[in-house]
DNA sequence: GAGCACTGC
């Protein structure tokens, strides 16, 4: 993302964006973008098109009449890239150059070039879903084909095609992208042209196994210590595996084995890396490991691309991913492991050559290779779309059933979306049209999964708005627990001051309620268990949705300790996640009839409540219910009567 | 009696 520095003499910016391998293509490419109203632009990284297309774009006075955007699939590759244009443009951030990402907003009048996150612009669009703010809209890093850029698409299309008909100020798109999936986005942008850059990455020698392993962490770790003793030790190793366990596990036997290596070889410092590490951690793998010493990265797919490590050398691919697979007949969400995608393969690769050439060892063979799938099959196919459906039909999307998907969601997945949006009174359905009801359109303007937005927008009735926003907001963080696995002890007994038997929504809001208590104290995080910094986004998050309530006139109070009317509002926002206790002492989910457990994580593990509303199924070795809320049967009945009549075993009508 | 890849509004 940022350019490398060269030596202690800092290279004046201008001749930095002249030596960039786009810089001998600009007038051209300025020709080419100048009559085209789509183009599909490939570049390899290093090519320099994210910081200098806008520029050039700007300079050469295309879209002046309004603003050019650029998006982004991450924050602070939106926030980094406005940083380093400014630069380059030598004005102050926020001025001609800015970004808009979730919780803040560094733009002005005067911002002509305006980095965000594709979330960001689509959050927007429900004001504006012409998008007339803006004359450019850059779509890069298009090939992650996140759920966000891929609706991005079609928004984006329509509103082309509309200004069109309208006879508005022309919108032109650019999509940017590595080089793959060339012929799906051209295709779908009604057959655009397909401009390609030349990049600046570093050739990598590809090697294979010649027979196929059986043990992927078992092969890791010897040709770890095969490059160990080979290598020269300022070589740093970067090893892809799939998940927090079996990265530390391995990074154990790493360090044991080290130690105990023959003269000649040197010492090795070996790092983990996975998302839930706490951010004073994951800074390591940047930290240069001391003279003669290798450092050895074991990382999760956050090193794909979130992550930039310099100075790697080596590239071991295990060629297996932890990723989540939707199944839209039960409605479960599967987290496993499985095979990564070729492109994905070559993603992996490319970390070896960011600097200088590179190595690779893929510990799998060539012909295994040859039969992985081409492509990570794009988000908006694997997930739930209650979601994407609520905000297209909330953009004023006519035909949200066929709405122009670039890859069309599995049909099974629209129609669960339908069903389980009707049921929260989101959407009417009459003869074959689906329409938003003035309740749905209410939930659309919430960041939120729509049975969290139903769930606020019913809490003026139980007059404890204060107290479902804050579950919410809760919820809607990764997790505010912070459990080391070495300190289970004193984790629960420090949790037990929280513990309510209601289950595990009002045991967070108590611990959110003690927080806030105590201002947010660090001492009090460190001595309860509770990570700080995300308890900070909570209160970001509190305070957006705050701010949604007041502009749609609700009426917000707290019910005190009246934690019953919380949980009857849990309950009428979160019906369709229900469960219900067998004889046999098992539970079965009421919308799938899936036999389902309780996880052991929940505070209602022991206990054995008649029904409870949970927030997530996940299936690892068995199918779980994570976060559950104890409720009643009535009412349940009562937010979903008809819904209930045929789904309760002891409903009472 | 488990364990959760990664993003984002």
């Amino acid at each position: 993302m940022l350019l490398p520095k060269k030596g202690n003499i800092p290279t004046p910016l201008d001749v930095q964006r002249k030596r960039l391998p786009i810089y001998q293509a600009k007038p051209q490419l300025l020709n080419q973008l100048r009559q085209l109203p789509s183009a599909i632009l490939i570049g390899e990284t290093g090519s320099g098109k994210t910081t200098q297309i806008p520029q050039y774009l700007y300079e050469a006075g295309i879209g002046r009449q309004g603003v050019i955007a650029i998006t982004q699939p991450r924050r602070v590759a939106a926030i980094s890239l406005a940083g380093r244009v400014a630069e380059e443009t030598r004005t102050s951030l926020g001025k001609l150059v800015g970004y808009t990402v979730r919780f803040e907003d560094v733009t002005s009048s005067e911002t002509k070039l305006k980095f965000m996150t594709d979330g960001m612009l689509l959050r927007e669009a429900i004001g504006d879903p012409l998008m007339l703010r803006y004359t450019v809209v850059v779509l890069d890093e298009a090939h992650e084909r996140t759920m966000h850029t891929d609706v991005l698409f079609g928004v984006v299309k329509t509103a082309q095609r509309r200004r069109r008909e309208l006879n508005k100020v022309p919108l032109k798109v650019i999509v940017m992208s590595a080089t793959m999936d060339v012929d799906l986005f051209s295709d779908y942008f009604n057959k655009s042209p397909v401009l390609y850059l030349e990049g600046r990455q570093h050739p990598i020698q590809i090697y294979y196994t010649k027979q196929p392993q059986s043990d992927y962490l078992q092969a890791a770790l010897i040709t770890i210590f095969q490059i160990h003793q080979e290598a020269p030790p300022s070589h740093d190793i970067l090893v892809f595996m799939t998940g927090q366990e079996e990265i530390e596990a391995l990074a154990r036997t790493c360090r044991d084995i080290s130690k105990h290596l023959p003269d000649g070889c040197g010492p090795m410092l070996v790092i983990a890396l996975y998302a839930s590490l706490p951010p004073a951690q994951q800074l390591r793998v940047f930290q240069p490991a001391p003279k003669g010493c290798r450092k050895v990265i074991l990382s999760t797919n956050i090193a794909e691309t979130s992550v930039t490590i310099s100075g790697i050398k080596y590239v071991i691919d295990t060629g297996m991913v932890k990723s989540k697979r939707f199944n839209p007949d039960s409605g479960l969400e599967i987290l496993a492991v499985q095979r990564v995608s070729k492109a994905q393969a070559w993603q992996r690769a490319g970390r070896a050559g960011r600097e200088d050439s590179g190595l690779c060892y893929r510990l799998y063979t060539e012909d295994e290779f040859d039969k992985l799938i081409p492509m990570t099959v794009p988000e908006i196919q694997r997930c739930n779309l209650s979601g994407v459906i609520l905000h297209l039909m909330a953009l004023g999307i006519p035909d949200v059933l066929n709405f122009d998907f670039m890859s069309k969601p599995l049909p099974g997945a629209i129609h669960a979306a339908v069903v389980q949006l009707e049921l929260l009174g989101a959407l009417e359905k009459k003869e074959q049209q689906v329409t938003l009801t003035a309740l749905g359109k209410k939930m659309a303007s919430f960041p939120l999964e729509p049975r969290y937005a139903k769930a606020i927008l019913l809490s003026p009735d139980f007059s404890c708005s204060e107290e479902v926003l804050g579950i919410v907001s809760l919820l809607s963080v990764d997790t505010v627990l912070y459990n080391p696995p070495t300190r289970r002890d004193e984790v629960l007994a420090a949790r037990r001051k929280f513990t309510s038997s209601e289950g595990d929504h009002m045991t967070l809001l108590n611990i959110y309620r003690a927080f806030k208590k105590v201002s947010g104290n660090k001492e009090w995080c460190r001595e309860n268990f509770v990570n700080s910094r995300n308890m900070g986004l909570v209160k970001a998050v509190q305070a957006q949705l705050r701010e949604i309530c007041l502009k749609l006139n609700m009426k917000l109070e707290s019910c005190g300790s009246d934690t019953v009317s919380v949980r009857r509002c849990l309950a009428h926002g979160m019906f369709v996640n229900a469960a219900e206790l067998q004889p046999d002492g098992s539970y079965v989910a009421l919308d799938s009839h899936q036999s389902v457990a309780v996880h052991p994580s929940s505070v209602l593990f022991q206990a054995k409540p008649a029904y409870v509303v949970f927030n997530e199924l996940l299936h690892t070795s068995r199918c779980y219910m994570r976060d559950l809320c104890l409720v009643d049967a009535e009412w349940l009945v009562d937010a979903a009567p008809e819904y209930f009549s045929r789904k309760l075993r002891h409903a009472k009508s």
